[in-house]
DNA sequence: TTCATAACAGAACATATTGTTCACTAATCA
DNA sequence: TGATTAGTGAACAATATGTTCTGTTATGAA
């Protein structure tokens, strides 16, 4: 991609970003992100068709990281096991949202919350079904896989709203700790 | 309140439910809702000062309907004996839910889900606050007691979706049941 | 039934946002 | 260096918003 391609890109979602901080983000129009940003209002419309193509973007770029379960070197926190280990896993995770603290706080906070809890939960349903759901033996028979699956998921994405409301006061092994707990006993 | 005033309302909600089947929120012009709901642009305005507040009140309205859990004659189930047993009151409110089948499908799949959620859990979160977590010999000493609420409320609200997602086939009971399966075991 | 009151209709209005087009300039990298 | 690609800024039609006006109609109390 062209290096000016990227700046632009760059300078729309800090100026995105920053504008999501005060006001919600229907009210916020395309020409405040253009004046922001320092573009031309024809860029802005070269890179983002509509405004809602600019956040589900922004989604899809941060949940890119977050979920990245790469064996990649993690400079805070040793995971080196953590694919065997469902709740590793998860601690791994937690790690990477609190990087994005900030911007995670914006996105769940808004009134954009209901796209990005979408990709969200699309994204941690994934992993439910490959590393914490899968290889059990079940133990509840009750309830069809599929809503199993579907609550795990939402959980989580429940449990890191709740991580925000505090501030993300607590380390992510005890939030690791705390899914654990509520979901454990159901699997 | 005038007659006038409550067909008018009346006029407007029913045109916004019908646009919001096949329209987004946000899509949703005011314009539009005016032709459809065949009021005058100033008579809108009159009631409600955004489409953001008609939203709202029409979640509130809503909302009053299926939390009420006065000892009123059920036509359809019998739950004198709600108050005393949470499961029943659990089964209780989805019946309420599952009246309301239609609507609820539209304010919680469209785009506008996100303020509508944000009620649902509220008007949830008072009530798990008040039957079914107090009383409680607490098992679960690891979590916080607010995040246990709000793990409660929130597993509630992803159910309901969930159920939506499967067009409500199954009965309001067996829904419950499955409620309790999640929820029991961490309580 | 009468009548003051309050709600509604509809048109016209200024204002703001959107998304596109066009001619021009500047940066990129092969 | 030079062809290519990206960005600029102004102008635009189209549409949405929210307000103000004048006139009409329904309501419910006397």
């Amino acid at each position: 991609m062209d290096r000016r391609q990227r700046k632009t890109r760059e300078a729309i979602f800090d100026a995105f970003s920053k504008l999501l901080i005060h006001n919600s983000y229907s009210q916020i129009t395309v020409q405040e992100i253009i004046d922001e940003a320092n573009v031309g209002r024809t860029t802005f419309y070269a890179h983002f068709p509509t405004k809602d193509d600019l956040l589900r973007e922004m989604c899809a770029e941060l949940f890119e990281h977050v979920f990245s379960h790469k064996p990649e070197a993690e400079p805070t926190h040793d995971f080196s096991m953590a694919a065997d280990d469902p709740k590793a896993l998860v601690t791994h995770i937690l790690y990477h949202l609190k990087e994005h603290g900030r911007t995670l706080i914006i996105l769940l906070t808004c009134e954009s919350g209901e796209l990005f809890q979408r990709y969200f939960h699309q994204y941690f349903h994934e992993l439910v079904t490959l590393h914490i759901f899968s290889g059990n033996t079940r133990k509840n028979t009750i309830v069809p896989d599929d809503f199993l699956i579907d609550h795990i998921s939402g959980s989580f994405v429940n449990l890191v709203r709740w991580w925000l409301k505090n501030h993300m006061k607590q380390p992510p092994e005890e939030i690791a700790e705390y899914f654990w707990a509520v979901i454990q006993p159901v699997v």
